[in-house]
DNA sequence: TGCTATTTGCAATTTAATTGCATTAAATGA
DNA sequence: TCATTTAATGCAATTAAATTGCAAATAGCA
């Protein structure tokens, strides 16, 4: 557990969305970390491998996003169309579902991914 | 509507899931299609913007891929974790959520997208 | 402190997607 | 039909996200 594992660590644990590697570069640098982007990305590789941290891919977006894995319970996103504001959402109307689409397309259904988009108050 | 914009249609109509560019360009040159990747994104870009194609991108995937707007309902996809199998579902369990989420968030919901994965019938 | 294994930074590479520009093909009108 | 305009194409180069190789630096531990 290096200095810069733990400033990566630091700042997706104090942050209340997912992060792209580009954004926890960019605050660190502000934050004075010395840091490189590719240590960036390998941490969040490293992290994602010993389930730490959930790499997440909104849909549209061109990265990927990483949020910590711990004490957090199944959720889901809504993301503003027009500033890229990311919010939790706690509902998960889909865990009925699931026998119903293993019966009908015979795949054995193993996660889901569900992402709301639309307009955050500022943007309407 | 040129020769090579005819190719990327007709094949978009005859496939029953939705093809990435580079998935586009490898089958129309089996086909004896003389035709650029470059083309292909460009007809891909085109199309959308006419509102012929639309332009999704699968959750964990790289690339973009396309499928024909006209004709199809509002739908979701399934994709083996495997092999990359994809199949649309017709069931969304939303429409009724929209409202119960504008109000728990104050954002104005446009859309949203939903995408199941796990192992197709071969794969298990 | 000294040794080993891991991590880091830098440079280079890969892949998806985009752009500039000269050439070619389509489409419209006389 | 042919000429003229307009749009599409191919090639090369570029951009951005992510990955890899490798030497140097750092952490962990005896």
């Amino acid at each position: 557990m290096t200095r810069t594992r733990q400033a990566v660590l630091g700042l997706l644990e104090s942050t209340k969305y997912p992060l792209s590697p580009s954004e926890l570069y960019a605050r660190l640098k502000k934050q004075n970390v010395a840091i490189d982007l590719v240590t960036v990305y390998r941490n969040l590789h490293a992290l994602k491998a010993i389930g730490v941290v959930r790499q997440i891919k909104l849909h549209q977006e061109e990265q990927f996003r990483y949020e910590m894995e711990e004490g957090r319970e199944h959720h889901h996103h809504i993301r503003c169309k027009s500033c890229g504001k990311i919010e939790d959402l706690l509902l998960c109307p889909l865990k009925k579902l699931t026998a119903l689409i293993e019966q009908e397309t015979r795949f054995l259904v193993g996660d889901h991914s569900l992402e709301f988009s639309g307009w955050c108050p500022k943007c309407q």
